[in-house]
DNA sequence: CCCACTGACTTGTTAATTGCAAGTAAGTGA
DNA sequence: TCACTTACTTGCAATTAACAAGTCAGTGGG
């Protein structure tokens, strides 16, 4: 078990919804994951798998945050071996325009960078 | 004088515009920056005086990772005494919609959080 | 001239996070 | 029984961040 994170708790630095937004977000890692859900993927394994290659530890660990905040939902899919999928809630689904609004500046500023075909769905 | 610092040159952790834009803005506080450069504030002190409190040594690494990434540009605006003033480049100018989508988002959906009046220009 | 004060940082030290390598535990398939 | 997969943990070393204090040029007042 991932041991107790202050940041799984609401610590909101002030009223600032961009700051609010970073104190969940602001780090190199969870919008990554967040980016892979929403390209489809499902499992821990599957998550790893990425070409930046995330840490397990710090995977872990931001899946937890990442539930803690309502933002993935993890459940099992099946029972015998129990494997878990996560997927991200409406919640989760709405930091889409973030994630796009990367891509454009990103691919727009960022030279040798290149978005993948967007999934449908 | 800052020291060297390998986040200031370009690593890429892969050709993700996602990941290649996290590379540079992922942390808690360099969107704050910027945050804070839409809404009109130009100087170091200004900067400083901000709700979140950014720790000092912390602000002025941020800024010349911002200006090495053509983010933000510092120029003087006087001499005598020198005094620098801290302005986004179009390509920082460009990241408002990122911003205004954290905006969204954090109002949204962090309870408590309320997006300033915004400022013209 | 001396002193207090401001703006813009730098330095030192401690605390918190990351990153890496390895290890664990349940279950499957040969 | 053995090798293999998924989904994590654990233990450190290495980075980073946070906090407090200090520096340095320049200004304005007495």
């Amino acid at each position: 078990m991932v041991k107790a994170d202050k940041s799984n708790i609401s610590t909101k630095r002030s009223i600032c919804p961009v700051a609010s937004t970073l104190d969940i977000l602001g780090d190199k890692w969870s919008l990554l994951v967040i980016r892979d859900l929403f390209a489809g993927k499902t499992t821990y394994s599957e998550l790893q798998k990425s070409p930046e290659k995330i840490p397990t530890n710090i995977l872990a660990n931001r899946l937890v945050r990442l539930t803690d905040h309502e933002i993935v939902e993890k459940k099992p899919y099946q029972t015998h071996p129990v494997r878990y999928e996560y997927i991200l809630t409406p919640k989760g689904r709405e930091l889409g325009p973030i994630l796009k609004s990367m891509v454009s500046w990103g691919e727009k500023h960022i030279p040798g960078t290149k978005a993948m075909s967007k999934k449908k769905r």
